[in-house]
DNA sequence: CTAATCTGGATGTGTATTATCCAGAATATG
DNA sequence: CATATTCTGGATAATACACATCCAGATTAG
């Protein structure tokens, strides 16, 4: 009966999220290799590494290969914002698609980008950069920090954790 | 190569924004029916009016069946926000799917409600609501004003097309 | 040299979006 | 009251996309 459906960022952000932040506690200069990330939250490594390589193209990672390799944040927590983590996964397109159907509507012309002259379109922009400002104005570090605060034991089950899994 | 995607809202939302925005130029008491509506766009009528019927039951519009009937506004523009409309078509639902992956990481507990304890899924569920403030912020008639400043032709562009859809 | 690991392309699978059609209900008009 | 018009909602089909796997090739530590 129902259309209704929902805009959904897929589930690789929450991924990359995670694993970004989990990589915060790794003593730098150490590589965590896809299999161990993967095995952190039982994800699958094959489709895990493609979101991996993502955030190395967005120069969110630095990537090694051979033993002894594997991923490590290429650049300080304080660096890397949500948003950039967001938006090399999501991509940066809009969420709002602009499909111009003014085109089609009374005085629409065909030369015109009505991407940039759509008022709607513009509202919905606007909108979108109000969400991009929030997520920009948070960085790994502020998240770390407030995890800490409310769960003081996540430093050492993670530290844990890796241990075990690159032991 | 790339797994890069875009968090896209379905292209039903543009459809309903504009067909609200158009329908606030009709004299009230007049009814447009799903052909007219899809006319005005080129749209596929059969499937606009899947929307349509969702904007009816949302309380946007009001459906008259019959000869002269057709669709109208509920309320007035300015009692109908961006958010309204794009809520009708797309759901109250989150963009930020939290799979809840933090069960299966150090520390775990299947009993907890990760889509609350978890300060990742909150960070992200802080920006979407910047993001539907702003949405709510702006009414049809804001829109409708901002366009006629811009595009003094739309009102009569609007009305004619209208009339000779209506016939 | 060998084993470990990343890279990127090819490919498969299932779900969601897009779209159409039809039977049934409601109603204006003559 | 008969008829044509229009909405409603369910069934169904086509297409696109998200999710996932696998493999050959390149790189490097030991």
């Amino acid at each position: 009966m129902c259309i209704i459906q929902n805009m959904r960022m897929s589930q690789g952000v929450e991924w990359a999220l995670h694993t970004c932040l989990n990589l915060t506690y790794v003593e730098s200069g150490q590589a965590v290799p896809t299999a161990a990330l993967a095995k952190f939250y039982a994800l699958p490594p094959a489709y895990l590494n493609k979101h991996l390589q993502a955030l190395v193209r967005a120069g969110i990672l630095s990537s090694t290969p051979g033993p002894r390799g594997g991923f490590r944040l290429a650049r300080r927590p304080e660096a890397i914002s949500l948003l950039d983590v967001v938006t090399a996964i999501e991509g940066s397109g809009e969420a709002f698609p602009c499909d111009q159907i003014l085109r089609e509507g009374p005085g629409g012309r065909p030369d015109v980008d009505y991407r940039h002259a759509c008022v709607i379109a513009g509202a919905m922009r606007h909108a979108e950069l109000a969400w991009r400002r929030e997520l920009a104005g948070r960085s790994l570090a502020d998240i770390r920090a407030e995890v800490e605060t409310r769960y003081p034991d996540t430093p050492r089950n993670t530290r844990e954790r890796f241990a075990a899994l690159l032991g």
